[in-house]
DNA sequence: CTTCTCACA
DNA sequence: TGTGAGGA
């Protein structure tokens, strides 16, 4: 089959499938008109790719153990790569857990002296500010530029 | 329809 | 990591 058919199998899109492919993840054999031409194992790999980095591993792990499986290692490869990721992940959510508690200190000192300051002589306290404390809200990031 | 490269988020 | 443009 051709690139549309395989992406459509995958629900992925063919640019991905190419990506894939120019990242060393994937070999597609070529028709004459220099189309590529996948497999039902082509396809299959692909979908293994897919998974593989929608949990999270690079492309270079991707790569790496796409190589030592065709190396002939077997699937405790699979299940040490695996293991593997999920305590990099531990480390990842307890680095951001961190990172969260910090952020969420500092928003409470930053208000108690506001509230510090506007109870002293200075009772300049517009109109616009309201400044509602939310401990566990997911705060969003409006700022990014365009 | 497919291919590729370049640029960018 | 993934996409869009633009050309062949």
């Amino acid at each position: 089959m051709r690139m549309r058919e395989a992406a459509r199998k995958l629900q992925v899109s063919a640019r991905m499938l190419r990506h894939y492919e120019a990242a060393g993840l994937l070999r597609a054999a070529r028709l004459d008109n220099g189309y590529r031409s996948l497999s039902e194992a082509d396809v299959q790999r692909a979908a293994w790719v897919r998974d593989l980095i929608a949990a999270g591993f690079s492309t270079r792990e991707v790569r790496a153990l796409a190589a030592a499986l065709d190396a002939g290692a077997g699937p405790p490869i699979c299940t040490a790569a695996l293991r593997n990721k999920l305590e990099q992940i531990d480390r990842l959510v307890d680095a951001l857990t961190n990172r969260r508690r910090r952020v969420a200190e500092r928003l409470v000192r930053q208000q108690q002296a506001v509230a510090a300051s506007s109870t002293s002589d200075h009772g300049k306290e517009g109109p616009g500010d309201g400044n509602p404390e939310h401990s566990g809200a997911p705060v969003s990031a409006p700022g990014r530029p365009r």
